[in-house]
DNA sequence: TCTGGCTGAGTGGCTATTCATTCAGTATTG
DNA sequence: CAATACTGAATGAATAGCCACTCAGCCAGA
């Protein structure tokens, strides 16, 4: 906490400061629990006074809300952009699962929150799935449609169902991940889920 | 709360008060969460004053915990108990699907807790699995494998990857019936699980 | 000197837990 | 049988500690 008072200066001007509470927020909630973690905890864990927590946030609550809303948005842009690539469906939901897990499984902590502290309160996870949550299972759920389409899916099946089964298991496997004390990569699970699940859902040949 | 003086003594002479106490606070928790809510506000909704809490239970965590005990218990014995009278793999595993859903089904508040509130930090959800959802993973697993010996599954398939996509199916089926304000039943969801999961993991005919 | 980002000690509100007290009901005594 | 003492479950007011959030000023750069 004593700042040199040369080095000090050399941070970024202004920036910065908000994305240093974001991280730190992320860190201290996967740790302790986002109920069990202080404020005061996170200030300090960014660098910067309790009250400069204030000057970027209006509440403790919507610092988490930040946190979802930036990693949800994140993951779906990036999908997005990725899937124009693909034309087969079954590709594309394969690369959906590759990076719902990779992305987890980079961050740990930024899993944990995800995993765990988002789901702390049906408040939280109504408002929380009325927002980002929805088209994330809806980009599954378009997807799987499209293969309908085409031919490639049983398409008897309820696609909302189906969407929800293959983000149950991906999410899953995310949770066990976080929560085994072995240390094993989570991404390759996402080839494991894909190979039941279209196998599952996959039309005769 | 005012007793009569000869019926009072009609009741149960000491039992009774916990059960309600838990029956109360898993009301209590569903609605609010866990950390909204006051020791005060599940004794009087259990009808006994806030003191009296403290004599059934240690603190306002030993009764989240002895919710999530009971049910576990509950919901592994009833598995065993049916499992025994079914032979073929393929139903048990329908089977203890459907005790999953129609035992969340029918109980909105009991769903809520273990849906949503049992998973509001790391350290709850390890001790929780440490005791008894580790069990519970363990008999979906065991039942799976034994379908493999049978050779009703596929064996190159990992059985402890499978056993996760199963309930982590499960598990998204009756999260998002908690979170969905539309009032469906729970539990023929299950069948629909099964079929696209019994079909990923069967093996050729 | 002025500006505004930043500081951190202090405040107010809240609530888990405690414990002195009450009081049925039950045993003991005369 | 009546009077008396005892027991412990139940009560709920009081306590003690915690922590999100505020705000009066500080200081660094222009």
């Amino acid at each position: 906490m004593s700042s040199a008072r040369s080095l000090s200066s050399i941070r970024p001007p202004v920036a910065g400061k908000r994305e240093a509470i974001l991280r730190a927020a992320t860190r201290v909630f996967a740790r302790n629990g986002y109920f069990n973690s202080k404020v005061a905890d996170i200030a300090s864990a960014a660098g910067v006074a309790d009250g400069t927590v204030y000057l970027y946030f209006k509440s403790k609550e919507e610092i988490l809300h930040s946190i979802f809303d930036r990693g949800v948005e994140n993951a779906i842009n990036e999908a997005r952009k990725q899937l124009e690539t693909i034309a087969d469906p079954r590709e594309k939901l394969r690369r959906i699962a590759h990076l719902h897990l990779e992305r987890l499984g980079a961050d740990r902590d930024l899993a944990v929150v995800f995993q765990v502290e988002l789901r702390s309160s049906t408040k939280f996870m109504e408002e929380f799935s009325a927002a980002g949550f929805a088209e994330y299972l809806g980009l599954i759920r378009s997807t799987f449609e499209e293969g309908q389409r085409a031919g490639v899916f049983r398409t008897e099946l309820n696609a909302k169902v189906v969407s929800k089964i293959l983000f149950g298991a991906l999410d899953e496997m995310a949770t066990n991940w976080i929560l085994s004390r072995r240390r094993y990569k989570l991404a390759p699970m996402a080839d494991q889920v894909l190979d039941i699940f279209l196998n599952g859902v996959s039309a005769e040949e």
